[in-house]
DNA sequence: TTTTGAGTTGATATAATATAACATTCTCTC
DNA sequence: GAGAGAATGTTATATTATATCAACTCAAAA
């Protein structure tokens, strides 16, 4: 029951690329995903086209994604998703440090600096990141103190504890929102989608 | 259908805490219930003896505790309790700031800051902690450290964002863990009681 | 080419976490 | 004691996540 197409192609990339309709994406973000090609193959892991879907839509949107509006958006490319297939790429997907879970909104973004500077992080230490999310309009940035790093492992150091990985998320109003409520406390438009999912 | 024994009873505190078996804790943890009674009193809210039982039960655990954990122990002098009882309570507790929820694992601690210190953080800034969650032993420890707020407050700033919450989980192994695998990868047995919930 | 095995995906069921909505009871005030 | 507001009881359901096993794909070995 193939869906046409997807029989005798070469590619040039290492890591093929087939099957499944591409719904093909804006070119900033093809390039955005030909770079996570690239990564995936230097780690010697395959991007499949059901992972390089997935992490299309996310990078597709301006906000957090959680599992299931991810299904959602799958299945009108692919109906009969069900959650393990979102579950199981996000694991790949966040194993290989191309996203990352947003804990407090049990929600996933892409990670920025793995895919929109051209290095990959390897060799690097912990990649610890700092996640600014805005609770009016969900806009998430991330972030990449080495202040708050270094503030980070000094105080584990001094309680003897061994980091293995920090989550921290912080919560409060982005420069475009806290700008359009300034004087007042009203809620003028401004230019950041509103958020569909009620912040908690 | 009352337990009995709630009837023309008198207490010379503020906030009365009548009816349900009482289960009496510990002297330590009756100390830092009564802090938590006085807490309460001076902003006004009531520790009623549910929100009290469930404070305690928090107290009595060396781990983070799930919601639904809270309920089969809460049901042992409360038989019928039901999950809205449990959110609920823990809802007032997070707002009252007696308790702190640890998002990586669904679960809540309480504010050692709060409680251990006789104090009250009325008038203090943001009561921006950190959590240092231990992935063999389960163990939490709260911390406080400026140089890691206004680490945080900085890079905020820098970025136009105006911050209201910031939760900051550091996931690693605690000193004792830590020590007990030193040289070997192995584990031995070490102080703290073993995780009954599978860390994720 | 056929086989084979690891990795990936499909499919069904269910677990774990959290909330909605409304009824009842409690507490304080009058 | 009656009334209002807060707290709790109760039932049902929503949301998030995982377990399990079957089927398929792909690449390399035979
Ligand atoms: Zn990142
Ligand atoms: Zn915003
Ligand atoms: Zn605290
Ligand atoms: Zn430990």
């Amino acid at each position: 029951m193939g869906s046409g197409s997807n029989m005798s192609y070469h590619m040039s990339s290492m890591t093929k690329t087939p099957a499944l309709a591409p719904d093909r994406f804006s070119d900033r973000m093809e390039t955005l995903l030909n770079r996570a090609d690239r990564l995936c193959a230097a780690k010697g892991v395959r991007l499949t086209a059901l992972r390089r879907q997935i992490l299309g839509l996310m990078l597709a949107s301006d906000q957090p994604l959680g599992a299931y509006e991810l299904l959602e958006r799958l299945q009108t490319s692919h109906p009969g998703a069900a959650p393990p297939t979102v579950y199981r790429t996000l694991d790949f997907l966040l194993e290989t440090g191309l996203i990352h879970k947003i804990e407090r909104l049990s929600s996933f973004v892409p990670c920025t600096h793995t895919l929109d500077h051209d290095h990959s992080h390897e060799g690097e230490g912990i990649h610890a990141t700092q996640f600014l999310i805005c609770s009016q309009c969900s806009h998430v940035t991330e972030l990449e103190e080495p202040a708050i790093l270094s503030a980070i492992l000094e105080a584990s150091r001094n309680a003897g504890f061994r980091l293995r990985q920090s989550t921290i998320e912080i919560e409060g109003l982005c420069a475009a929102c806290a700008g359009s409520q300034a004087g007042a406390d009203k809620d003028h438009g401004h230019s950041h989608q509103e958020s569909r999912r009620t912040p908690r």
